[in-house]
This record gives structure tokens, C-alpha cells and sequence, in this order.
DNA sequence: CAGGATTGTGTAATTTATACACTAAGTAGG
DNA sequence: CCTACTTAGTGTATAAATTACACAATCCTG
């Protein structure tokens, strides 16, 4: 970046930046996105994910982290940088650039709420989304196979669960982000053998049957790892 | 993003959009950097990596393609986006965020020349780097840790090396970015049993010694594989 | 105390990765 | 012409990782 060298041809006006967010959680053994509905202009009612304008010396993770809070509800997730898409196209308002993030979060430790700025706000199968306003199909796309191999080479798992689990609920959301049934005994070799989890000493019993350990990740930072 | 929505609170002035590209090759069997000294203004000497303000209607990937074509000669060459970096502090003259595009060569086929807009143009070894203005050592290392994963997982070698090379300078492709030495005979199996390459009926033979049989690429188009 | 539901566990077979050293083909120089 | 030099080219044995697969343990309920 080197503009205001004084150099001729360079752009005077250059497009608007905003950012946009993408957040999975998995419910019900179902990957699901947050998508809000948006309340008025020429995308009125259409479905988007959470997003806006970023402000002169504000950075982009702090542009994205007030857009949740004030927008959203939805205070101190972890955010990680999808992409940049900058299509001319892609807003018909006027050329702006988004920088996405994207977030993953356990629905039980998060409480989205319907703000003045939209008219809805809900969690969607990311499977049967609906018909989605800008290019944030696209993005909605792009994020999910980053997900399905950051799930593949790292312990991002931690973030979608609650500080405890059982075995089978990790399993189950490995299964739903990879659209894949994987095999108990060996998953279970696997993430004990790379020390991904620990046991703890407390169980949990829900229905008429033996009671499950509890387990918590050895580490809650993001690591590279290897695990499928 | 849904600004313009005349919703309250969102900012009027979003930062600039700039541009950056990374250009690697491997020459004399190092990896090399494409680095630029800037001509004038707050950082008159310092050196860079090619780049420039983006247009409004036009899409980041036309700008990056514009901005390389004017200011280093360099045309059609396959661009794939890095990240964005958006620090207010990045360009001490101003807010700028700056999408960072990074690009893999044969310097063979590629013709880079000093323009009007930069004080020089240079390949640079990636592992002495000169000091960078703005951010560009955090993009550039960036960039290194990309590279070396896409190496491990990705066919785009191929972008490196001209059409028909020999098995010992793809393995020094590899070792160049790598940075670590390869054992032959596992590196051929490899590359041949998933068929990375393919041989021709050619040869080449440089010194006094047995000619190398030449290889292709089965695809020179990016495509997810397992190497290393 | 029998039946139902979920948790929890081990081993053998296959595949993949690693370590490792000599022969082949050509040129150059005596 | 043949010896020495240089780079290209090849196979096998061992170790490690991945896969496939089935039944016993624990607890509650009726």
C-alpha cells in the first residue's frame, strides 16, 4: 500500500469497508448459522448474517466485535478471518468491500437477541438455508469448508462446547460439521491418544443408563493438531 | 453488510482499500520475495511489496491485477487471496485496510521491471528480508506459513516450475520452501504413486552425467492432494 | 430381577510413512 | 579407450498410523 505517493493514477475513491460474521453453533446434532432479517432499504426482510460498516481507525476484529455487540447481543466470542469479498456486484446499493469473520460458539453460553437493527434473528440449519440477500451464500459457503478442515487439524472443537462434555456429544459435533458418521472406538483412541481431551472425574447421567464421564479439552486456545 | 440502511450509529467514512500482492519464486534454489522500493512521500526509500489503492467498481482481484501490470510489468499471472490486514496504525498517513494477495511464479517466464512508480524492483531471499515499510513483514510471514502448508496438501508447485522440469528441481521447490532437505527416492515415489506428475519421452542433460527424463504436471490448475 | 438404553473398551489387518545405499548413464581427461 | 567424475534413478524392510469390527458394563424402569 502505497497511495498518497503523489503518484499519478491512483483511485481518489476507493470502496466502503464493512465486515460481516459468521457464526456456527451446533444444536441438536445440527450445524446451524445466525441470521438475522434485514429491517428496511432494498434488502428489506431478506436473510443475511450480521454485518456493517467499519469506522475509520477502528480495526476490523474491533469493527466486528461492536457490530455483534450492538447489533446482535452478543458479547466476547472469538473471532477468526474468513475472507475479503469485494465483489462490485455483490451490494446493489454501492461497491463495498467485507471482510468476514467467522465464530463458533455453544448455544447454551450465548444469548443473540433481536436489536432495533433487525427484524429477526435466528439460528438456521446450515443445510436448508434460506434465500440470502448480498453474496453472503457465498460467503456461508466458503465459511463451511473452512470449518469442516479447521475441525480436521486443530482443537477449534472446544469452542462449540460447553467447558464439560461427554464423549458423545463431541463425537456428535464432529459428525454434524463433517456431514459424516465416524466410528466411536476409534474416535474415541483418537482424541485421548493426541491428548485433544482429558477425563474428569465427574459423570454425567441423563436417561436410564450408565452414567457418561465428563471430559474437558486440555487446552481452550487455538492449536494445530492432526485429528481425522 | 447492510449499511446505508438509515439505521443510527453506523460510521459515514469507512478506510481506504488497498491492495498488496506477494510474489514468490524459488531461483538458485531459494525462495525468493518480490520486494519494491517506494519512490516518495512518508516512506521514500523503503521497501515493499507491489501494491496500491483499489478503485470503487472495481473488484480486488482486477485492482491487484492492474496494480501489478502497472507498476511492475508483470501481467497474467494467478493470484489467490491472502488475508486483510486492517490495523488503523498499518500506514502511518492514514487508515487504510489492505487485502493481501499472494501469487507463485516461474522466474523464467516472468518479466518484472523498474516502473515510474517505484525507485526499484528486486527479488529478495524470503529468509534475509531488508526492513519492510508498514506491515508488510507481518504479511509476508504471513504468506511464508501459507505457502508451506499449500505446498504439503495442494498441487500448485506447478506454478513455480516452467512446463517440463526434472524430479530433482521439484524436489528443490519443495526443499526451497520447506527449508528442510527431502529424502529422492520417498519424494519420487510420492509424487508419482498420486500422481502429481507424469513423465515425458523427454530429456535434458546439463552437465557430464546421465540426462534427467522430464516431467509434467498431470493438472496445472490448483487441486487438493496430499504430498508430504 | 429382566429388559432396555447408552457408555465404554481391544485387537487384527491394512495402509502409509520412513530409513537407507547402490547401480545407470553420460562426459571429460589422460 | 578406459577411468574417474557427476548426477539420475531405483527397491526393500521396518515402523507407525489407520481402519474395521462386536460385546460387556452400568444404570434405571417396570
Amino acid at each position: 500500500m502505497h497511495h498518497k505517493t503523489n503518484n499519478s493514477s491512483e483511485p481518489k475513491k476507493t470502496p466502503a469497508v464493512a465486515v460481516d460474521t459468521l457464526i456456527f453453533s451446533v444444536i441438536d446434532n445440527k450445524l446451524k448459522i445466525l441470521l438475522i432479517r434485514i429491517l428496511g432499504g432494498a434488502y428489506k426482510n431478506k436473510w443475511a448474517i450480521p454485518g456493517g460498516l467499519v469506522a475509520t481507525n477502528e480495526s476490523l476484529e474491533k469493527a466486528a466485535s461492536r457490530i455483534l455487540s450492538q447489533k446482535a447481543g452478543v458479547d466476547g466470542i472469538y473471532l477468526e478471518q474468513l475472507a475479503t469479498f469485494g465483489d462490485p456486484k455483490r451490494d446493489s446499493r454501492g461497491h463495498s468491500v467485507s471482510v468476514a469473520y467467522f465464530a463458533l460458539v455453544n448455544d447454551k453460553l450465548f444469548y443473540p437477541k433481536t436489536t432495533e437493527y433487525y427484524a429477526d434473528i435466528v439460528w438456521k440449519n446450515a443445510d436448508a438455508l434460506p434465500p440470502m440477500a448480498f453474496d453472503h451464500k457465498k460467503i456461508i459457503e466458503y465459511g463451511k469448508e473452512r470449518l469442516m478442515s479447521k475441525l480436521a487439524y486443530s482443537n477449534i472443537a472446544y469452542a462449540l462446547l460447553p467447558k464439560e462434555f461427554t464423549l458423545t456429544e463431541l463425537q456428535a459435533v464432529y459428525e454434524a460439521v463433517l456431514g459424516k458418521t465416524l466410528d466411536k472406538r476409534n474416535f474415541r483412541k483418537k482424541v485421548q491418544e493426541i491428548e485433544l481431551v482429558k477425563e474428569t472425574t465427574h459423570t454425567r447421567q441423563l436417561g436410564a443408563n450408565r452414567p457418561a464421564k465428563l471430559f474437558i479439552f486440555t487446552q481452550r486456545h487455538p492449536r494445530i493438531i492432526d485429528i481425522l
